[in-house]
DNA sequence: CCGACTTAGTTGAGCGTTCAATCTTCCCCC
DNA sequence: GGGGGAAGATTGAACGCTCAACTAAGTCGG
């Protein structure tokens, strides 16, 4: 059963990265940055923040970000009050990017994971998942 | 849902990497590559056939032979009677290291994931994900 | 037997991630 | 208000992975 899941959730993640590297020239990762940018207030959000919410820790966050300003797709700039916190934003290419890539990425997710899924199975994982994530992001320094 | 997944599978492998890492110096797919030739007959197999084992490119495997190589951890050997195939083996230094390893493997599997699991929920898991492994192994190509 | 195709495996460049070190700015307490 | 530490973020080197190109050995048809 472990290595079930464990070979079933590798190349789930290998055929998302493929998908995206294929059809956007960006990995997984960076998709998930730009779509929580997306729906953050103002498009934009502070690297800790924005490190949060894709479980990232800040140096991959700081390379991925960079990357990203290369490309044009974020903007960084200090936040007034405190000069220590950088705001990272969504440009309007970046956002348009992202419009164009989400309904392949979409769909691939639906590919790979739910259409193998019954509704009942949807509430299983989620189910399962919430109390492994739980466990890990509390309970991690063990 | 899918979120909640996505970011427990990441943390779960993370974890499990660091784990690896700090107690036995190596990835967790060093780790399966070395579990997978201890278990084979002569603890040894070919390239292929280990490739195939654990779900890695032909590409992956063999730098990660290499790098198992450089360290003492694997030999690599022609096959007699057919020059192209080559076999990795186990060495017993190999041996050695991954049943130093494996308890604490064991064990970090165990509180990432089993721990927050009813038997139930492990059934559920397996059954899941056989068939999220079958859609992504046959029908992959699309 | 010889050229074309297939199979097995390797190699190198480029990229994303990690880890540890660093830097700046803010906060708090004396 | 000045020193010690915490918080926010970045950097560079090392490493594993991917992709594409490549070598070498076997196979098969004429």
């Amino acid at each position: 059963m472990w290595r079930t899941f464990l070979w079933a959730s590798r190349l789930l993640h290998e055929s998302l990265d493929r998908q995206l590297q294929r059809d956007a020239r960006m990995p997984h990762t960076y998709y998930v940055i730009l779509a929580m940018l997306s729906e953050a207030p103002d498009r934009s959000l502070t690297m800790s923040e924005l490190a949060r919410l894709v479980q990232s820790s800040p140096s991959r966050l700081s390379h991925a970000v960079a990357k990203l300003e290369a490309q044009g797709w974020v903007s960084r700039c200090k936040r007034p009050g405190d000069a220590r916190t950088n705001l990272a934003r969504l440009t309007d290419e970046g956002y348009a990017v992202l419009v164009e890539a989400a309904p392949g990425h979409v769909e691939e997710v639906r590919r790979v994971l739910f259409d193998h899924l019954s509704p009942e199975q949807v509430r299983q994982l989620q189910a399962i998942f919430e109390s492994v994530l739980a466990g890990l992001t509390s309970g991690n320094g063990d």
